[in-house]
DNA sequence: TGTACATCAGTGAACGCGCGTTCACTGATGTAC
DNA sequence: TGTACATCAGTGAACGCGCGTTCACTGATGTAC
């Protein structure tokens, strides 16, 4: 995926098994979290002997890395297929919604509990800038309302982590509010909070959706 | 805590002693996650041997269930504490957000990433139904909206949850959002997701709050 | 096309570690007469 | 107040386990002449 393109048989046959480990990972991650993540036991699963991972992952916390990693790139191109296409912001909360649901686990590893002490590498920073930049000319193309609010005038003042200058600062609000809105939603959904409630999650994730929308 | 009151001296030391367990069993979520928290690591910082600590729990899962179980307690005392102190919504809004930035891994344990296959016991379930009272009860103070949106209706047929059958719709739909709204926020913020961003997350926090409140 | 060499995937043994948990025990603390 | 007994906290040895990781190796695959 991140390497580069196989172009021998044993390049091509490398970034499989690769990519058969990290299908195993996710499996494992989904059966019984991250922390459970075992070398040894992918490789049983593989039907290879434990050292023999060492060819293609340096060690557990690089293979966790890559899927971390996997998960943003998959992320903003889900949200990067929808910028190209001209979805608006109710597009992307859907794309969102769909790209959570699909791989519950995958979303965790991304914004859920998080590892003290661990450091994201420079370019998984790099990609979750990319999925902001979706996020933020979204809601740049959105009427911008007449008024003006206290966050506004805050974020207007805070705005390094928006690339474009030109973002009017209701856009920066109104991302920042779409991000934590819908994760609040979607994080509780997903770790069962509101099982046994009786409701329709999704008809509270679309009712928050409508309230992102227009001025 | 939740033990029967420690009459004889006996009694009183062993409540003592299980508290210190758990003061150092959270110390060791803080510094490196739930998941690696363990028994032998807490008696050697306690100076005794690994299994005199199964005079106080049974098991590892029994401790940190326990954990959990205080967890839980702790944020409903401070939301009833609020609640017969007559407090409103956004009195609620704070002492949520000092609640969860006071210990964001006890944050995490309730709402973080969930583990596969744990199930919650049955009297935590009943405490996060407390939470939900107190504020179900804050927002039906709240003055009502006129207007009835989707939402409302799709809640006002699926309120098992609302233990008070005069829960008016409109708050139902309140307490939700904002719970999910504020979940949203904290937990990113705890997690790390805003750091490098620049802007104040706080801002943020109190803007949602000012959207939740009135009609 | 065939031979000589280099590359590299995978093996099996080994290391050191820490984990949760059990068990039979010692010794101190409390209770009953 | 003193003695006999029961309760219970804590110990140390042990069990079985799986983990990440290293190392010297075998054997297959690819490369160069």
């Amino acid at each position: 995926m991140a390497e580069p393109e196989a172009r021998t048989p044993r390049e091509r046959y490398r970034a499989q098994v690769r990519e058969e480990i990290k299908n195993h990972a996710w499996e494992q991650i989904a059966t019984a979290g991250a922390s459970a993540l075992s070398l040894n036991a992918i490789a049983k699963q593989i039907g290879v002997s434990g050292p023999a991972l060492y060819r293609y992952y340096a060690s557990r916390d690089d293979l966790i890395t890559e899927l971390i990693r996997d998960a943003y790139r998959s992320l903003a191109d889900t949200f990067r297929a929808h910028a190209v296409a001209g979805t608006d912001l109710a597009g992307l909360a859907d794309a969102l919604r769909h790209w959570a649901l699909a791989d519950p686990q995958r979303y965790f590893l991304l914004y859920g509990t998080p590892v003290p002490g661990y450091e994201a590498p420079e370019d998984t920073v790099r990609t979750t800038s990319e999925i902001m930049d979706v996020l933020l000319a979204a809601c740049a193309a959105e009427q911008q309302p007449a008024t003006t609010t206290p966050l506004d005038d805050h974020l207007a003042e805070h705005r390094d982590w928006a690339r474009d200058p030109k973002t009017p600062p209701a856009a920066l609000s109104r991302a920042l509010t779409f991000w934590t809105r819908l994760h609040g939603i979607l994080s509780l959904e997903l770790a069962g909070h509101f099982t046994g409630m009786g409701f329709d999650p999704s008809e509270l994730y679309r009712a928050e959706t409508r309230t992102l929308i227009g001025p």
